[in-house]
DNA sequence: TAATCTACGTA
DNA sequence: CGTACGTAGATTAC
């Protein structure tokens, strides 16, 4: 397209920005850095419609320094009574810089003036120089420089919609021409300037006035002639309406680094743009800049997805050439290794192996083994010396297990360092990791050059497969280096070689173990819960004569609060909750039996359906296989799935059936469970080093009526049961951040009450609040937790604008040292333990861990040895200003063995 | 079919 | 408006 007049567009980027940032919800647009980003995606999003719809040859943004300039110097009210600017606002305004830079957009600032004067002096030399001038902007004094050549486009809703004020528009809205603009907004004032008009004087009467005496010189001149109420004001308010116009008047000379001619735009930076929108995490600006201004691009769009991994010599290893393989390359060096398989607890089987040193890969199938092949694998797997670095090397356990492989010599697991590095990532697959940590793609190779060289086996063969499964053995190779010295620069490299590592080798064999299921009872129990749950169904239903899904939320609501009637509770997302706490209370309300067959249904079917998915998941060899998770917990916690076996019921009589499933097994005589207690509260008390919370736990009385004794400051046997409630549940509360309000809720107590119990409370434990106060300080000066043990915790959260997600990451920054260091004394815990049964040549063996509770099965013989080695064990696994006191108890199935 | 919401079990 | 998880069914979005 050829333009005969070169056309400026200019935005005044404060107004459109802020504009832009209460149209926005700023909920729906915040970064996983906590950085909010509404007002920067609505000024980008308007500017890419700008510059598509205007077309402009030239562009620039000015922006205010700060409130300050010469007109606050004038009259020092200016803009007061402004309502500060947010935060969450603020820390965008570098952003849009940025953008505006990546988009090749000129942006200009001036100490001691506003966005408004660089814009209407540009707009002045522009029009002198014979451009057309645009000027978006939300402030109406922009309207002052109107004229044929100057068109301001000025917001109408939001930041989308923008109408065009000519000279006839301007007029057609206000009355007068734009050049009287000025006039009339000295009159009518400015509210958000804080510049104070003649009363009674609104925009119709201040155009007439201004059009009857010909401008407001005029009107100051015949002020006199003016009758009525409004004359009476224009006199008595005349020096505001002076001050007034004098303020208004944009400066259309003030000196400036770029002339308007200079301001030429030459198009957007595709590279500089994707980088930037990555970061931002604006998925669809990119596209609509291509489709939208596509002839403006300047660039290719940036390379993001990384080069691949560059895949070394592959040698794919026929019968009988693994031990020549294996003392050529992989003597006294780092092997990466990689298998392929079926992988479960309990089973599976490995189909190849890929092995990769620096430079070599070498490829082999277990099927084609003959005898100088297992001997040479089975001696190098098991050499401890023979160091080797695996991702996921669990699975590698699994499956060695049943084969009688022994496993030595792990040095790194790419997935636990990573983890170790950064405990909150939603995967640390392989692919992830060399995204990120070698930046480079582990898919399949495309370029031609980048494809391995194959020797020894034609393509039809393993080929693919191999070089697939080659370049993942590359991958860890590479990548542990990279880990392992980045965990070495924070001290954690020992949590990975003494306490991760062994731990996944423990885990490994407690899944393998399973535990022993009672079928015959569980289906039992599965039957008697269906049958209750049947029955509530039909008291339910009979309650309030019409059928319904007692499993929808949705209809839940329509019957209780549509159909009848019942006061509306908390609310949700999408409507109002149906949750078990507003149903009893809906019923202590009402009495209606609807709401008790509900409750009762709920409960019942939750219990049926842990029964099923337990009765789904018993093995052929009649036991439950757990997988434990050791990368999930962003605190270092184990977690539990298919099936959880961290979240079996045990509160309720009911529950506790359910417990009674998990049984010993043949050539063993009991369960045992050994539970730390009050592992968390020993914790608080060790980190703050409260002298009275350490003497609590000393006395060797009940810990939470000692607190409740010294809070109360009654004797101990003068404390009463709601005391200690109260008392127990603000303890337990305080490592979770608890607020005055939650431990009202809590308690039911009102939060004033809930304030001062927590006063008192820590008045008498002083330490244990100079503790938390300094965890979060560390915190956010560092960026990170750590526990007892050096494991990291990073928080980015904690500076962030918004107040939600900011006040979420302080409670985690409480809690992670304190559940995080529990989690790493029972990791110790678990090696103690399993080591001194290995010592003592004990067959008695551990099965699971539920966060600070382990269960063991033991043989007859074995149980007073096995018990005192295990209170042993887990005492001393870490020396705090506490004991850890540990119980123990027996029993034939899991419930029964509780203590 | 996949993602999200609501609800609820454990430490 | 108390942390850390996993699972399920219903519902909604694609």
């Amino acid at each position: 397209m050829t333009q005969t007049v070169p056309r400026l567009l200019l935005i005044d980027g404060h107004s459109m920005a802020y504009r832009a940032f209460f149209a926005l919800p700023a909920e729906n647009f915040s970064t996983t850095t906590g950085q909010t980003t509404n007002a920067a995606y609505g000024f980008a999003s308007m500017l890419i419609n700008v510059l598509r719809d205007e077309d402009p040859t030239h562009v620039a943004v000015a922006f205010d320094v700060s409130r300050a300039s010469f007109r606050t110097e004038q009259y020092p009210e200016y803009k007061e009574g402004r309502a500060a600017t947010p935060d969450e606002f603020k820390s965008q305004i570098p952003l849009i810089q940025q953008i505006l830079d990546a988009m090749g957009v000129g942006w200009l600032t001036l100490e001691g003036y506003e966005a408004d004067d660089i814009l209407a002096t540009l707009a002045t030399q522009a029009t002198e120089a014979g451009f057309e001038t645009l000027i978006c902007s939300g402030d109406r004094d922009a309207l002052q420089l109107v004229n044929e050549q100057v068109t301001v486009l000025y917001p109408v809703k939001g930041v989308s919609e923008l109408s065009r004020m000519t000279p006839a528009a301007v007029e057609e809205k206000y009355g007068v021409p734009p050049q009287r603009y000025r006039d009339l907004a000295a009159l009518v004032g400015e509210k958000s300037d804080n510049l104070p008009g003649v009363p009674g004087v609104g925009p119709k009467t201040a155009a007439k006035w201004i059009t009857a005496y010909d401008g407001l010189a005029g009107v100051i001149a015949s002020a006199d002639q003016i009758k009525g109420k409004a004359g009476e004001n224009l006199r008595a308010h005349m020096s505001d309406v002076i001050r007034n116009g004098q303020l208004n008047k944009l400066v259309t000379d003030v000196v400036l680094a770029k002339s308007a001619g200079e301001l030429r735009w030459e198009g957007w930076d595709a590279t500089a743009t994707a980088e930037l929108f990555q970061v931002l995490e604006f998925v669809t600006l990119q596209d609509r800049l291509r489709t939208q201004l596509g002839q403006r691009q300047i660039g290719d769009i940036a390379e993001v997805s990384p080069v691949p991994v560059v895949t070394a010599r592959l040698k794919l290893l026929g019968t009988g050439e693994l031990a020549a393989w294996l003392s050529e390359h992989a003597t006294d060096t780092t092997v990466g290794l990689a298998v392929e398989g079926r992988f479960a607890a309990g089973g599976g089987g490995i189909d190849a192996i890929a092995l990769a040193v620096e430079g070599e890969e070498a490829w082999c199938d277990p099927a084609a083994f003959d005898g100088s092949d297992e001997a040479a694998w089975l001696a190098w797997l098991a050499d401890a010396d023979a160091v080797k670095v695996v991702h996921e090397a669990k699975q590698l356990l699994w499956a060695a297990a049943p084969l009688g492989w022994k496993v030595a010599g792990i040095t790194c697991d790419t997935a636990l360092a990573a983890y170790l590095i950064r405990p909150d990532l939603r995967s640390y697959g392989l692919d992830v990791l060399v995204e990120r940590y070698l930046g480079r793609q582990l898919g399949p190779v495309v370029e031609e050059e980048a494809q391995p060289t194959l020797v020894g086996l034609d393509e039809s063969g393993p080929g693919e497969a191999a070089a697939t499964l080659a370049r993942r053995a590359t991958a860890v190779h590479d990548l542990a280096a990279v880990l392992v010295k980045e965990l070495e620069s924070h001290n954690a490299d020992e949590l990975l070689t003494d306490m991760e590592l062994p731990v996944q080798r423990v885990l490994a064999d407690m899944e393998t173990r399973g535990i022993a299921a009672d079928v015959a009872h569980l289906s039992d129990l599965a039957a008697s819960f269906a049958a209750q749950a049947a029955e509530a169904v039909t008291d339910a239903h009979a309650a309030v004569d019409q059928q319904f899904n007692l499993r929808s939320p949705k209809q839940l609501q329509e019957i209780l609060f549509d159909k009848l009637g019942m006061p509306k509770t908390k609310r949700t997302k999408t409507g109002y909750t149906t949750d078990a706490e507003a149903l009893a209370s809906l019923f202590a309300k009402t009495e209606h039996p609807v709401l008790a067959a509900i409750l009762r249904h709920r409960d019942v079917e939750k219990l049926k359906q842990t029964v099923d998915g337990l009765l789904a998941s018993v093995a052929d060899d009649g036991r439950i296989h757990t997988t434990f998770h050791q990368t999930v917990a962003a605190t270092g916690r184990l977690s539990s799935s298919d099936p959880n076996l961290q979240n079996i019921p045990v509160r309720t009589e009911a529950g506790r059936r359910i417990r009674r499933g998990f049984v010993v097994s043949q050539g063993f005589d009991a369960l045992m469970t050994c539970d730390y207690s009050q592992i968390e509260m020993r914790i608080m008390a060790h980190l703050s080093a409260d002298a009275g919370l350490i003497e609590a736990f000393n006395t060797g009385e009940d810990l939470h009526t000692t607190v409740a004794s010294r809070v109360f400051g009654v004797e101990p046997g003068a404390v009463d049961a709601e005391q200690r409630r109260r008392i127990k549940a603000m303890s337990y509360g305080l490592a979770y951040g608890l607020s005055a309000y939650g431990l009202s809720q809590q308690l039911g107590i009102k939060p004033e009450e809930a304030r001062g119990l927590m006063d008192e409370y820590f008045d008498r434990f002083g330490g244990v609040r100079d503790y938390l106060r300094s965890v979060v300080d560390e915190a956010r000066r560092k960026g990170y937790t750590e526990t007892m043990f050096g494991r990291r915790r990073y928080l980015p959260d904690l500076s962030s604008d918004n107040r939600q997600r900011r006040e979420m990451a302080e409670r985690a920054a409480l809690n992670a040292p304190i559940q995080g260091s529990a989690a790493d004394i029972m990791k110790i815990a678990m090696l103690r333990v399993e080591r001194a049964l290995a010592d003592q040549g004990l067959t008695s063996r551990l099965l699971l861990q539920v966060h600070d509770e382990l269960v063991l099965e033991v043989t007859g013989d074995e149980r007073v040895a096995v018990e005192s080695l295990v209170r042993e064990q887990m005492s001393a696994a870490a020396t705090l200003a506490v004991p850890l006191e540990v119980s123990v108890g027996f029993g034939t199935d899991w419930d029964t063995a509780a203590h």
